[in-house]
DNA sequence: TGTACATCAGTGAACGCGCGTTCACTGATGTAC
DNA sequence: TGTACATCAGTGAACGCGCGTTCACTGATGTAC
């Protein structure tokens, strides 16, 4: 028999993902250091104060936000650099974009918002992601044949810049919306084709 | 005899650029969507009521430090690229990003944030410069022998992808301080050698 | 040059409003026996 | 199974505060004659 949380515990973890689907959705429109608690609980159906009970202040929800975009995405981006075929890998990995952006836009906007935004705690835990994605996308190369005499400095440079391009690529994903998603593909990939032509004969 | 602004514009400019100099030195620490009015107008030394004498509000006042931001950036980037010799080039481009953070630090901040950020007039106004930059670029690309048989498409996307490496690393100048100045400087130096190179090979 | 009037950048009082946080509370759920 | 007590997620009133905006104003600067 699997384990059951108790009522309590259930109704708890109820109300706080509401409070993060409230917020995620107010964040669309403006930033992580504008948001209110008031407006977040308003928008959830409860008092102000049950605020306290999750979350210390709307800079700790937004680190919990943080998670909730970029923790799953790991494997995700491990299996697309798995492909063998540059053509193929460069189409998995656009394409491995182009849905998270439609399956989860509110995430990726507040992930671009928050990047470079103005809460340090949100603005940390997302570099802390992003490193991590770039050390997986660095270890995934330096298995390959074709980073053969490759240094690790140079293998970092090459994964921070595939990254990088990843984040890019999401925010214009969102920015052009449904009707401008097929050119947004097109110059992504054409990108990754150049970065992957400069890796061929980076050692010429 | 050149031609002088009345005591009484000249002052107006002068609070005008108070507040703009204010405003700026508050965002350094958050986000446009919640400066407030009063804070800038304290921050100066006048009445909250001066500052509707310059701004409708403080989004109008974005806008404004986005031109002072970027405006005068376009013949800087046009000289940098006017080199020849991709080395070279790519040598004077990362100087220039580098020296630009150096200099007006609170500015590229400014940019890096509000390019994503809550407030859509100044989205839009960052936008638009970005655009303008990609367009010039692609324009001194265009003029190169080694663009011969590029396709117009291509050519935009290859200018895209070095505009948008160009903010990029300014970012990253800015969250690596004065001691992670050279690290930063080499990554980007490799990673636009790694563009060059492909942009070499492209119609192999 | 001097005078009389117009302009307008900046003032200061006043307003209503929503904010974050505190506190003692309630009542359903959990636990020990 | 039933009872008595403990826990704790969510409540609701209250607080002081700073916000954006309005308005009539002042007095230095500008302009017409």
């Amino acid at each position: 028999m699997s384990h059951t949380l108790g009522i309590r515990q259930a109704q708890k973890q109820k109300t706080r993902q509401a409070l993060l689907d409230a917020a995620l959705q107010l964040l669309e429109e403006q930033s992580l250091s504008s948001l209110g608690l008031r407006e977040v609980t308003r928008a959830v159906g409860v008092a102000p104060t049950a605020f306290y009970r999750h979350f210390r202040d709307t800079a700790d929800l937004g680190v919990a936000l943080v998670e909730e975009a970029l923790g799953s995405l790991h494997a995700m981006i491990g299996e697309a650099l798995a492909e063998s075929g540059d053509g193929v890998r460069i189409d998995r990995t656009v394409a491995l974009i182009s849905d998270l952006v439609r399956t989860s836009p509110a995430h990726v906007r507040f992930i671009a918002r928050e990047r470079h935004g103005g809460v340090q705690p949100v603005r940390e835990a997302i570099g802390e992601q992003l490193r991590r994605f770039a050390d997986e996308v660095a270890a995934a190369f330096a298995d390959e044949p074709e980073s053969a005499g490759w240094s690790e400095a140079d293998l970092r440079m090459l994964a921070s810049a595939y990254v990088d391009h990843m984040v890019m690529t999401a925010s214009n994903f969102l920015e052009a919306g449904p009707e401008g998603e097929e050119q947004v593909s097109s110059v992504a990939r054409r990108q990754l084709r150049l970065v992957s032509l400069g890796r061929r004969h980076w050692l010429d």
